[in-house]
Formats: C-alpha cells, structure tokens, sequence
DNA sequence: GTTTGTGAACAGGTTCACAGCT
DNA sequence: AGCTGTGAACCTGTTCACAAAC
C-alpha cells in the first residue's frame, strides 16, 4: 500500500488506463490479465507494466497474470484520492470551451467547477452549462470551494494581469492552454500546454527514429 | 556547431523562450545578457541557462555575458531547420479552432496548412480561414504537400478510425487533441495532448512541495 | 513453461562544485 | 570580483537479466 505520492509520475499517469481496461474485462468476466496482454493493448512493454502494477500492490500469479477485480479497486482507491478535484476555468473562449468539454479530465478525477472570464461582456453568457462569472467573484469563489487549481484560457493576450489575479485569489497552480507563454509568479505552478510543444517532442522522435533506421 | 538533433529535447523546447527574449533584448539596444539574467526572467536556473546556451555554441565572455546578437542569429538558425513545417488539422471542432489559432505553434516552427473533417456536413465550411475539406483528400494533399505531422481534433469518439486513416495517408506523427485517448498504431507515432495528465502533474508538484515544506 | 518480481545496468537531464577567464 | 564553462554526482524513470513461483 505505496502512498500516492510514493508512486512515479508517469506510472500515476498511465494508471487511469489501467483502469479503463481492468473495468472492461472485468466487464467481460475475465479473472485473470497478464502484462503481456495490458502492454499489447496499451502500446507500452510489458516490464513497464509489471513494475507499474507491481508498485500499486496488485496482486498476480505466475502463469496466469494480474486479478482484475483486485488490481481494479486498488487502482479505484489510488486514483479515489483525487477524486472530485475541483478546477476554475479562467477564460470563455473556444479553448476555455474546448478544455470544459475534454473527457480526459474527468479520467483523472477532476471536473470544472466554475467558469470566469474578465471581459464584463461575457458576463450571464454560459458555457458548457456553466454561468460565466465576472473575474472578481474568483476569490471568494476559490475561498469557499477550495479550489486550488486552475485553467487559465483567455483567448487574447490583453489580460495578463489574470494569471496574478488568480495566485492573489488562492490559486497555487496553473495549466495555461491559452497558447501564449507567461511570465513565472511567485507562489504559483505553472504549466504551459503547449501545441508547439508536443510538435516538437514528435518532430525529435521521428527524426531520431528515422536516424537509428539509417 | 551541434546538429540540431544532439540537443536534449527539454533544451530544444526552450530555445524559442530563449530566442524571444533575447530578441527583446537585441531590440531595447542591449549587447551583452548574463545567464542570471535570463534565467530571472524565465524562471529557470542560471546553470541551466548556461548549459542550455552552451550548447548552441552561442559566444560568452565573463563578466559580461552572452552576445545577444550573436545568440539570437545562432538560434534562429538552429530552429530555422524546422520552420515552415506543415501540419495537417483534422477536426474543424472548436478544439480544432483553438488549435488552429495557437500561437505556439509558429513559435516552434509549425503552421496548419489544411483543415479537414470527416464528417460531409462541414465540407466547405471554413475554420480559421481555411476551407474544410473532406477527409478523403488527405493523402493527396498530405503527398504533394509532404505533410507528416497532423493534429488530431475530432469531438466525437464516433470516428476511432480517423487516426489509422490518417496513418494510411502518410502521416507518420500525430498529436491527439481530442481530449480521447487513441489505440497505439503501427508506424503511427502518438502524442496524447491530455489536459488531466497536466492536472495531474500539477496536484503531484503542489503535494511535493507542501510535503517537503511541512 | 509461462509469467511475475526485482536488483542492476542504462539513459536522459539537472544540479553541483569548482576551475578558468577577463 | 563576477561570470562562464565543464566534468562529476545525482535523480528519475526505463530496460535488462534472471531468479522465483505456480
């Protein structure tokens, strides 16, 4: 029974999908997984799986793999932790929209829970069934909800004071999806979702994919 | 003179921060920038910064700091290899607008060159001022254009087939942005964009450090 | 014989300590 | 003095080799 925060990064990253596909087969009456199984299904080695798991507790047997139901509800008690994560969505734009509806979320264990925008003019708009709220009611809201987090998509980079407004307001971390970089703030984490990013990432995997084929 | 390949990836990712402020720099008249500096202002480690631009190549002098003309010129060159990379947008969704419309991408080099959905209902509408095209006309384009990158953005989970199409088409990378996680595909390389993975990275950074500070 | 479990090697980056330059 | 430059230590996560279990 390894703390949550004992476990690596990205093995805490991949349990969600686990998860997934424990509750289909278990769905499916199957008893047993082997990591051979998982890793073809998941596009990961089946090492990585075996010391993933491994580090959940999940029981196994030789021969015949992980148990399902078992290996489920540890994983459903880690993830359980975190569950009902409230974030603020700062920013009523088509990414704030886009970031409302993103499922991925939700298979993490957080969920929306109110959406502010800066302008006045988007003020009693709603989005993604939120009522947009004015910036200002951030504080309070934060205060009472106990939100920590949030998603800063402002669409235009007119409104840099937001991410400050935020760290004033009680938040301590930030995923900026707004696509324009910001500047570090004492006592706030930011993280930059970055398309550029990631074309980056797959440019450097293909180029060094193609080098080792050469 | 380092290929642009040797360099670490999380390096590469900072070049364009380095570049724009150093460009900040070059403008308000300024010749020299010390490591300190930049990093102050970037929120990073001055030794970092200083491996970062070491590896560039980029000319220094103690007590002084790095050339900001020569630095600058140096790095435009090494990511200059990558720009004018076109990506292919899949999904004229409001995820697929959001994308569309990010500035990080030009950032690092990459610019959507052609829009496309696979449902026949949004054919000649536009997104961003590209015409909507029918997904069949992919690898056509993606061939005469030489488009490997595409950024999958499609809102329903009822086109699992569009990431394989795409790979059949030509598209050796893809950026999943569709908030739904895809099945690995063979000589398809897949980047999950997923906003709770970012949640998740965050609760884990704020837990650390709450827990190294008590 | 097949699959788990694990300690050791490995790899990629970051940080440190300190030497070297000006 | 002040700043760069760099080899070594360190850290995190992945991969390997092989022992152990059924």
């Amino acid at each position: 029974m390894p703390g949550i925060l004992s476990l690596p990064l990205p093995t805490l990253k991949r349990l969600p999908l686990y998860l997934e596909l424990l509750r289909e087969r278990g769905a499916e009456g199957e008893q047993w997984i082997s990591s051979e199984a998982i890793s073809r299904r998941l596009g990961l080695t089946a090492i990585q799986v075996r010391k993933d798991l491994g580090m959940t507790g999940a029981p196994a047997s030789p021969k015949r793999g992980f148990r399902v139901a078992e290996a489920t509800a540890l994983i459903e008690g880690l993830l359980g932790h975190r569950l009902l994560t409230d974030v603020a969505l700062i920013g009523a734009s088509p990414r704030g929209e886009a970031a409302c509806g993103d499922a991925s979320l939700g298979r993490q264990g957080y969920r929306v829970a109110a959406v502010f925008d800066p302008s006045p003019e988007r003020d009693a708009d709603t989005l993604c069934g939120f009522k947009v709220l004015p910036l200002v009611e951030l504080p309070g809201i934060a205060r009472r909800l106990g939100v920590k987090l949030a998603l800063l998509a402002v669409g235009e980079s007119r409104f840099p004071g937001c991410a400050r407004f935020a760290a004033e307001s009680g938040i301590r971390g930030l995923v900026n999806i707004s696509g324009e970089p910001i500047d570090p703030i004492d006592g706030l984490v930011i993280i930059q979702e970055d398309l550029g990013f990631q074309l980056a990432s797959l440019s450097r995997e293909l180029d060094l994919r193609a080098k080792s084929e050469a």
